[in-house]
RNA sequence: GCGGAAGUGGCGUAAUUGGUAGCCGCACCAGACUUAGGAUCUGGCGCCGCGAGGCGUGGGGGUUCGAGUCCCUUCUUCCGCACCA
């Protein structure tokens, strides 16, 4: 208990200050009362005893082989920040806690584990700072999670515990990788397959009738042509393939980070974690082919139970458009052709130019000699633009002209190539056919340019803008005129699909993930170098360990931090023992066959996995979480199968969830795991705020502070500036001033201007965070009411999914609740004391409508209602003065996924074994205890309640309603009018018409 | 701009199918026990009104015997996306 609760007030003392006997009386009294409230019900102890139970007794141990239905309830795992965990953490692991526990009551066999996602930044940057070791800090930061996680009774089972960066985790993270490395996506399968059957078909047929998802510029070759290709050329060619490729691509950098960033991980143009700014840059660079997944990953969102929201967040990120793709072929060139992608193909006749992306590639051998300047300035321009500019710039038009022209493929009409930046050369391809009569930025840019603007329906009106219409028939257009909208499109694309010019197309908004860091504490990638062109390491030799290093920063040379690790090289062995070729394409190309010269082996991939990669199938390690030989064994995998409930904040949306789902597909192609979509139901808990206090330091003429603080209510009449002040020495919004002065030395000697005796704070919701003097942490809670008025007072906050701030007002509320609950159970003296035999009907009432409210509140994930039904059902019970055993026993039953430990504690008290609580039956809900025989039917007059009878519920409704007619209190109302009309529902309502 | 969620007492919230709006808790007020309370218990507590009564779920309109709940419209707040061709 806080030592706080001994002091008294100065003014409080003030009375006393004359007679110290009456002084030393008060004390007396005050640790005498404190001692008495204190012996009812010892949460401390409890708490304690009961956690140690479960720790020593493997209470939530799950079990692998049980004739039990499984239930699978997964906590997004935490990244253990130095800072350690703020009141809004346990939000989502209490709710999934009480929801397992819930069910291992209904009789399921419940997989509830929790790890670390423990590879990440902040680690690493401390690690610059102070030279200490990530491993090292990230070691102390899981010391401190477990320890508050463990103060607050989670029913988890431990020894299943994952950490992302344990060598025994990330062995199976590279092998992962490898797998990956080994697969081409086959569109005819629609999944991913061996690259052993790529190669298989170069061999013999060559690389006809081939459909795959990979880069654009691989080869057509037949297969004697890919036999004579040299070793290298093959692999570079297999490369384009594989789900995790090597390429120059045009990536996220942050200098400031030194490493490159996935598209999620960048927001409004700068960095996620940090702020820091991001540039674009083209890099060779490690990256996912999740595009070959777009379209499984938007079909599956249809198949699973998740927040509509996040749906629809993910559709959006996938961003897929139907639509067309065109080739425009450049006048006097017969090589290249300008391809776009447009949805709305129907409108081709009414192309006036074209515009590339300032980045396209043939900007600068389409840019006439008379035009280069101009074009040069724009390009040069533009790169000036930071990322934000120009996303905050979507008003003005700009561009130039290069000088040169296509050809439209349906018109042979000459057009000319503009490039401006509002095309974005990440999106489709780099290149836009301009329609100005039906779209508004080329209409923009047709007219700040005086280009033609050509309608091409007889609809439109494009006299102020752009008329985007579909209504109508076409006219100016050739072959479609006349048609409507749906005849047209696919008039336009038969034609260009026959004179090869074009091809309905699917565009995807969604990019390749990249999948390197250039960073030291991640997991290391399995591939080594040879010919510049990457290999994997022998599966014997994962895993592939983090070097020591001296320093966490990038070489002299701008490698890696890596790239510092001495003597890091890898060495293949003379005659690797293997299995199932998984190391090398084929055996005749093997670059591990002996041809190695020198003994200093070969380079390693300097940059590590980026953050998603251990988060990306956790949830499969924990099934089998001690495995040396398979991430997880086919029988763990075929009885856990997929996770049931998973709880977690919607800011991974587009990330882990998205990456979780890819991993997940591509596992189950290759057979490893039997699921297309790994979490069945999905609830995002909302964030909890801070609710920041403030204090009102009055200012002198000159705009000074003082050392005078004038209380909220007041701050109108004087001149102040508001500070943060520590929400931890407020109560109810009242500061305690003692405190106060005691928080920073500059205000010991604080004077203050008081309302009604008391210093009220000002109050804002602002993030939860250390420099708002904000942050509320679980273990001062738990010290202070216990483990067990935390987690139902964070239940009692509101429902689940919304975002609140974190308010302490109030949890006395919970605290009061659990202490009546508790002197059910007790005498006067707290000694343990209940009576058998039958219980009352009012008492089997009670039980028995709480019993089917927490059913019906924990199956739809309604918390907070069945905090409040605990206290109405513990309302009721106290005023029936209710100390039946078998009331009592099973009203702990109900209560103990809530309030866990003073749960065990009295159903031990109640006689039985310890710890089997966690294991009893949920009590079954009998619906004869609620049959009432009566209603106090709410009578109302059009509509409007004004009184209530009570009448019999045998009476079927003609019996009400002569019945209510009748009633003289009913008579006054009617004021000696004949109803128009009287609707009885029956057991619900009686309204009178007149 | 597009998409989504949400607006109910002083505060957090409840009302599962259209059927007594405000359950439960906090804060507040009054009382009891008390030399002494930051304990406990009892009662009160949407707004206006002495009362009878009236009004009331962001605003306006509609459907209905009956609307917090359904429909239209509008305002506000929060979240996500944003030159996506």
């Amino acid at each position: 208990m806080e030592d706080t609760v001994y002091t008294a007030s100065p003014q409080r003392l003030q009375p006393y200050a004359q007679n110290p006997t009456q002084l030393v009386n008060f004390y007396y009294f005050r640790i005498l009362i404190r001692a008495n409230t204190v012996m009812d019900y010892q949460f401390k102890d409890i708490e304690q005893k009961w956690q140690q139970f479960w720790a020593e007794n493997h209470t939530f141990k799950a079990e692998d082989n049980s004739t039990k239905p499984k239930y699978y309830v997964l906590d997004m795992f935490p990244y253990p920040s130095g800072a350690g965990l703020h009141v809004g953490h346990p939000l989502g692991y209490i709710a999934s806690d009480i929801f397992a526990r819930y069910k291992r009551l209904k009789g399921f066999n419940v997989l509830h584990p929790m790890g670390y996602d423990s590879f990440g930044l902040p680690a690493e940057q401390y690690a610059i700072q102070t030279g200490q070791h990530p491993a090292l800090t990230t070691e102390a930061n899981i010391a401190t999670y477990r320890r508050q996680l463990d103060l607050i009774g989670f029913s988890f089972d431990w020894s299943r515990e994952v950490r992302t960066s344990s060598p025994d985790y990330y062995k199976w993270t590279q092998w992962i990788f490898m797998q990956l490395f080994n697969a081409w996506y086959d569109k005819k399968a629609d999944a991913a397959v061996s690259i052993d059957v790529l190669i298989n078909h170069f061999e013999t047929e060559g690389s006809a009738g081939i459909d795959a998802v990979c880069d654009d510029d691989v080869q057509s070759f037949t297969a004697d042509e890919w036999r004579a290709m040299s070793h290298n050329d093959q692999q570079s060619e297999l490369l384009k393939y594989r789900l995790t490729y090597l390429r120059e691509s045009t990536v996220n950098w942050c200098p400031a980070l030194g490493t490159v960033l996935a598209n999620d991980e960048v927001k409004d143009g700068v960095s996620e974690r940090g702020g820091y700014p991001v540039e674009q840059k083209k890099m060779m660079q490690w990256s996912m082919r999740i595009t070959a997944y777009a379209e499984r990953l938007l079909q599956g969102l249809d198949t699973i139970d998740w927040p509509e929201p996040l749906k629809e967040m993910q559709r959006n990120w996938i961003g897929k458009s139907t639509g067309a793709s065109v080739k425009f072929s450049i006048e006097n060139d017969t090589e290249k052709v300008i391809e776009v992608f447009t949805t709305r193909v129907d409108t081709i006749y009414g192309v006036t130019f074209v515009v590339l992306a300032p980045e396209h590639e043939y900007v600068a051998e389409l840019t006439t000699p008379e035009q280069k300047a101009a074009i040069d300035a724009y390009i040069t321009k533009t790169k000036k633009k930071s990322e934000l500019d120009r996303m905050a710039d979507t008003k003005t038009v700009s561009g130039a002209f290069t000088g040169s022209y296509v050809i439209n493929p349906l018109n042979g009409v000459k057009v000319p190539i503009w490039i401006a930046d509002y095309v974005l050369a990440g999106y489709g391809t780099g290149a836009v056919m301009a329609v100005p009569s039906g779209d508004q930025r080329d209409y923009l840019f047709a007219k700040y340019f005086n280009l033609p603007i050509i309608p091409i329906l007889d609809s439109q009106n494009t006299e102020k803008e752009a008329d985007p219409t579909k209504e109508g028939h076409y006219i100016n257009s050739d072959i479609i005129n006349g048609l409507e909208y749906k005849e047209a499109t696919a008039t336009v694309v038969a034609k260009l699909e026959e004179i090869g010019a074009g091809k309905a197309k699917i565009n995807y908004r969604m990019r390749d993930a990249i999948f390197g860091r250039q960073r030291y504490w991640g997991e290391p990638v399995p591939v080594y170098f040879k010919d510049g062109l990457p290999y994997l390491i022998e599966e014997s030799d994962l895993p592939l360990v983090l070097p020591e290093i001296d320093k966490y920063l990038p070489t002299e040379s701008g490698e890696p931090p890596l790239g510092r690790a001495e003597g890091w090289s890898y060495k293949p062995h003379p005659n690797p023992p293997r299995e199932g070729g998984l190391n090398e394409p084929t055996g005749k190309v093997s670059p591990t066959g002996g041809d190695l010269e020198g003994a200093g082996g070969y380079e390693y991939e300097l940059s590590t996995m980026p953050g998603w990669a251990g988060s990306s199938w956790y949830w499969y390690r924990y099934m089998d979480a001690k495995n040396d030989k398979e991430f997880a064994s086919k029988k763990a995998i075929e009885y856990w199968k997929d996770v049931d409930l998973y709880i977690g904040g919607s800011e991974h949306a587009t990330g882990h969830l998205l990456y979780s789902r890819f991993w997940n597909k591509f596992l189950k192609d290759i057979g490893e795991v039997f699921v297309e979509e790994p979490f069945k139901k999905l609830i995002n808990q909302g964030m909890i705020q801070g609710r920041s206090n403030f204090v009102y330091r009055l200012l002198d003429e000159l705009g000074r502070g003082t050392n005078m603080f004038v209380s909220h209510g007041l701050t109108k009449q004087y001149n102040t500036s508001a500070i943060h002040v520590d929400v931890n020495i407020v109560e109810n919004d009242v500061l305690d001033i003692k405190k106060f002065k005691a928080w920073r030395p500059e205000f010991a000697d604080a004077e203050f201007i008081l309302e009604s005796g008391k210093y009220l704070c000002g109050v804002e919701v602002e993030k939860m965070s250390k420099r708002y003097y904000n942050v509320v942490n679980p273990d001062d809670i738990a010290t202070r009411y216990g483990a067990d008025t935390l987690r139902m007072y964070e239940m009692f906050l509101g429902p689940l999914e919304q975002s609140k701030p974190w308010n302490t007002n109030g949890i006395e509320g919970v605290f009061k609740f659990l202490r009546k609950f508790w002197k059910l159970f007790h005498n006067e003296q707290n000694q343990f004391s209940v009576t058998d035999g039958q219980p009352s009907k009012a008492e089997l009432k009670s039980l028995h409508k709480i019993i089917r409210k927490v059913e019906e509140d924990v199956e739809r994930f309604s918390f907070n209602t069945s905090v409040s039904s605990f206290m109405i059902a513990v309302n009721e019970l106290t005023d029936l003065k209710c100390n039946n055993r078998d009331i009592l026993q099973q009203m702990v039953i109900i209560l103990s996924p809530y309030a866990p430990h003073i749960c065990e504690e009295l159903w031990s008290l109640l006689g039985n074994a310890p710890g089997t609580i966690s294991y009893a039956l949920y009590p079954k809900f009998n619906p004869e205890y609620l049959v009432e025989d009566e209603f106090a039917y709410p009578i109302s007059i059009n509509g409007k309640t004004k009184i209530n009878l009570s009448i019999s519920l045998s009476l079927d409704p003609p019996a009400v309603e002569q019945f209510v007619l009748a009633s003289p209190d009913v008579q006054k109302y009617l004021d000696g009018k004949t109803p128009k009309k009287v609707i009885v529902v029956k057991g619900r309502i009686v309204n009178i018409v007149l």
